[in-house]
DNA sequence: TTGAAAGCGGTACCAG
DNA sequence: CTGGTACCGCTTTCAA
């Protein structure tokens, strides 16, 4: 491995020449020694050791990534959009499975700092634990994906920048698309634990059967999951309600989950009771997660527009690292319907 | 951020005490010395910063891993377990993915030269592409993880470790199974692209046929699919797969599947042409990917033992950076059956 | 326009 | 047993 001494040996120029040409300060260099540098990094095959320039300038050209666990495919797909973003300005990506774990999350931060990574995306977790604002406050930029936040006190003071899907309008748009297909019977199913993003999502919901005058038939209906962050324990609870969802009098026509995990669990935990989708009962998630392609009927889903929400991520990430003064900002994304079969469709006979 | 030389002034010392506590040459040291340096770090809350170690040592405390694509549950659960036990270590993960694609691939293990990263695990890669090689020989130590080698003639002087499940074992028991629950008619359906793994697996298919005298009965049944790299892909292939199933006479009432993603995309063809599984047909997987459990009937599947199988490859990692004259080796796992409810029971009524 | 040299935060050798 | 110091590879003044 060639260092930069070798190449200004080669080139017969300083360190310093070299160092120039490798930041793009060649503008005022005689154009012969621009080209002898070039060649003799060719020729040596040199690449600039990204530890040493680490070590003197602060920039790890790293960005941490914390999921709950990439098992879960909404978290894989996150990732892989985060990857193709970071490569694209020339990051590479630290990933860290915290499952949701204090210690975890904490020893994640840590290891940010120690690996001077200066900014990271935090998926879904619960941001008001004290690491994160600690981290913050020692100069770790981050920005949070699918915020968990119990309250939106904090929202508008908070150290980091906030980037979701727009969940009132997500519940609402699930909603609207069961009423327009004729539902009349609807209910939310979910997980009883509150976050924001799913209080946000249940808002919604009622909002559009309060628009339509719908709201005596309404209801939510929740369970308790063992664990969070895995899709198998949604899926368990979704079947889990089903037998709730049938209790139910007058019978809902119409069901909303809170995600899609929970939505094919439930439409398994249904069909196994002898009710047919989307003829006795549709359902609709939120989260289009690749298995709703794959179930039978196809889960119709409203789906969060990654892709864009994930430049956004790392643009502001790689800003704020740039200039500590940027006030952190929430960002909201309307969501996007995507149908398949799990919704009735009353136009066909 | 405190430095090693904030800490040596609060606790009287030189810096090289401090560095000495640091790398647990202690045992010689006073031990009031140790206690003000233990102390000096506590109060100033000292991280030692890893860059800077690694600038030094070269050990750079991190990992690569690169797969396909994260988007693959069956990477997913890797790239977890891989954390997991890096972790144990304090070792981090640098993640990449490369869709199979040449160019990322190297564009990867350059990065990794450049972050410092001396091991790699590399997932389901063309092995003999000469970048991988030639990153061997630039010092790059390597395991592959279920290699696609095209042929085994470089076993056993390849540069790199090798860790597999026994796929001719895998592809034996998944036809025994079927065999024993009183299969006859079986068929093997695969992806066209033969790579060793896929070849082994359909080899062991054979030999157990074989042994129970059922060779006119059993036939390979491929596609081709788009891209190979992701599950929907996989899944799509199955799906089409289906119809070319039920072509054949006598019609198979025994399936293995290659991999989990192309049978539940089998499995979901088959059940649109009004096939019921496992009563008409049964359904085997080679993978056990967390989707296995999702969808209906749950999917029964061959399984490698991942955790095992993750636990040598980041121990043979690890080792072989210590000690580069390690030679590399092959390690191969016995794989496991997993039984749900795709196959038929004939004991059952 | 180019070069010399200090220093980022550690490590490890050698001296005392 | 502890301290002084050269050095890892690069960036960045400051001088020439």
């Amino acid at each position: 491995m060639a260092n930069i001494r070798d190449v200004a040996r080669h080139a017969g120029v300083s360190v310093s020449s070299v160092s120039n040409v490798l930041n793009g300060r060649s503008d005022q260099m005689r154009l012969a020694t621009l080209e002898r540098i070039r060649q003799a990094m060719q020729e040596l095959n040199y690449h600039p050791n990204r530890v040493a320039q680490q070590l003197k300038t602060g920039q790890a050209k790293m960005i941490g990534l914390l999921v709950p666990s990439i098992v879960n495919p909404s978290f894989a797909v996150l990732t892989r959009e985060v990857d193709r973003a970071a490569k694209a300005r020339q990051y590479r990506v630290l990933l860290g499975n915290t499952y949701r774990q204090e210690d975890e999350e904490q020893a994640f931060l840590e290891d940010m700092f120690a690996h001077g990574v200066q900014g990271v995306i935090v998926a879904a977790s619960a941001m008001e634990r004290p690491h994160f604002a600690n981290a913050a406050r020692l100069g770790l930029v981050m920005v949070n994906y699918d915020s968990r936040m119990p309250s939106d006190a904090l929202l508008g003071n908070q150290p980091f920048d906030s980037v979701s899907m727009d969940n009132v309008a997500a519940g609402r748009m699930a909603a609207e698309h069961l009423i327009e297909r004729g539902c009349r019977q609807l209910a939310f199913v979910t997980e009883a634990f509150l976050t924001i993003s799913r209080a946000h999502k249940i808002e919604g919901f009622f909002s559009a059967v309060r628009d339509h005058g719908l709201t005596d038939n309404a209801r939510v209906i929740e369970g308790k999951a063992l664990a969070a962050y895995g899709d198998t324990e949604m899926t368990e609870l979704g079947r889990t309600l089903a037998a709730k969802v049938l209790q139910q009098a007058p019978r809902p026509d119409g069901i909303v989950a809170i995600n899609d995990a929970l939505g094919i669990g439930l439409m398994a935990g249904l069909r196994d009771a002898g009710v047919r989708i989307p003829q006795d009962i549709s359902v609709i998630g939120i989260d289009n997660i690749p298995l709703a392609d794959l179930v039978h009927p196809a889960l119709t889903s409203v789906m969060p527009p990654l892709t864009e929400m994930v430049a956004v991520m790392v643009e502001r990430l790689l800003a704020r690292i740039e200039n500590p003064s940027i006030t952190p900002g929430e960002f909201l994304f309307p969501p996007r319907l995507i149908t398949r079969h799990s919704v009735i469709d009353s136009t066909e006979p």
